[in-house]
DNA sequence: ATAAACTCTATAGTTGCTATAGGGTCAAGC
DNA sequence: GCTTGACCCTATAGCAACTATAGAGTTTAT
C-alpha cells in the first residue's frame, strides 16, 4: 500500500511518517516505478509499535532503542524494565505537579468573581507577588 | 541593575530574560553608555509576575495579554476569569490522561519481571500490539 | 487529453526555552 | 597604562515532536 493508505489505517498522518522514517524509526520502504512508497504488513506493525509507544509518551530515542532490541530476541530484557519504571516515575512526578498546579488555579479561582474590574481582580492580585 | 543581578534575584536565566523582551513580555529597558540593559525594581516585578503566570503554565501569548489588562484597571476582568478557568480544565484534562497513562505502565510494569529475554519480556509483548 | 487526487523532497514553523559564536565593555590587579 | 577575567551584546542554531507549505512529479478516472 501507499502512504496515504497506511496513514487511513494507521492513524498516523502521512507527515508524521516521513518524519518516522527519517528519524529512523521506520525501515526504508520499497518504492514503485513512479517513487512512491511502499508498505506491507510488516511496516503497519512497526508504525503501530511506535504509535504504541508514543502513547505512553516514550520519546523517540528510546523507542529506537526498543525497536533495536526487538531485533536482538536473546538479550536480557532488563533496559526494558527500566525504560517502563523511568517512564512511570516521570508520569508520577508530572501527575504531582499538576495537582499542586491546580490546587493553586482552584484557589485563584475563587479569588475573583465575575463582573469585577481588573484593579479589583482577586486573580490578578495573586499573580501580583 | 544590570542583567545578571537581575537573573540572579529573579531566578531567571539571562537568556531567557533577553527572550522575554524579545517577545513583548517585558519592557525595553534603558541602556548604559556601554550598551548594557538596566533594571530598576519596576521591571524586576513584571519579571515576577511573568515567572509567576509561567509556573501556572500560562503560555506566554496570555501572558501578554494579562499584561496589557494589567495597564487597563477600569476593563472589566472577565478574560482572566475565563483564562484562568480554561488553563484549570487543560489542568484536569492533563491530569486524566495521565492518570490512564499510569495504569498502563502499571500493568506493563507488572508484565515482565528481571531477568528475561526480549523474546520472552511480557512488557515488549504488550508494546506488539 | 485533462483534471483531480495523490505523492515527492525540501524547508520553515510551532512553543519555550537553551547553547554557542564572535565580539564589546568593565573593573580589579599589576 | 596594560592585562585578564567577568560580564555583556546580538545573531543564530538547536532541542523535541511534530505540522504546514511550496513547487513539482505521478497516478487515476473520465
Amino acid at each position: 500500500m501507499k502512504i496515504g493508505q497506511l496513514a487511513k489505517v494507521s492513524g498516523c498522518s502521512i507527515q508524521t511518517i516521513r518524519y518516522y522514517e527519517k528519524e529512523g524509526l521506520l525501515s526504508l520502504p520499497s518504492r514503485s516505478e513512479g517513487n512512491f512508497r511502499l508498505y506491507d504488513e510488516k511496516a503497519l506493525k512497526q508504525l503501530e509499535f511506535v504509535k504504541h509507544c508514543r502513547s505512553l509518551d516514550i520519546p523517540l530515542l528510546d523507542i529506537k532503542t526498543l525497536l533495536e532490541l526487538k531485533n536482538r530476541p536473546e538479550e536480557s530484557c532488563s533496559s526494558i524494565n527500566s525504560l517502563i519504571a523511568n517512564q512511570l516515575d516521570l508520569v508520577n512526578q508530572r501527575i504531582k505537579e499538576l495537582k499542586e498546579l491546580k490546587s493553586e488555579l482552584q484557589i485563584m479561582k475563587k479569588a475573583c468573581s465575575s463582573d469585577n474590574t481588573v484593579e479589583r481582580c482577586g486573580i490578578m492580585k495573586t499573580l501580583d507577588v
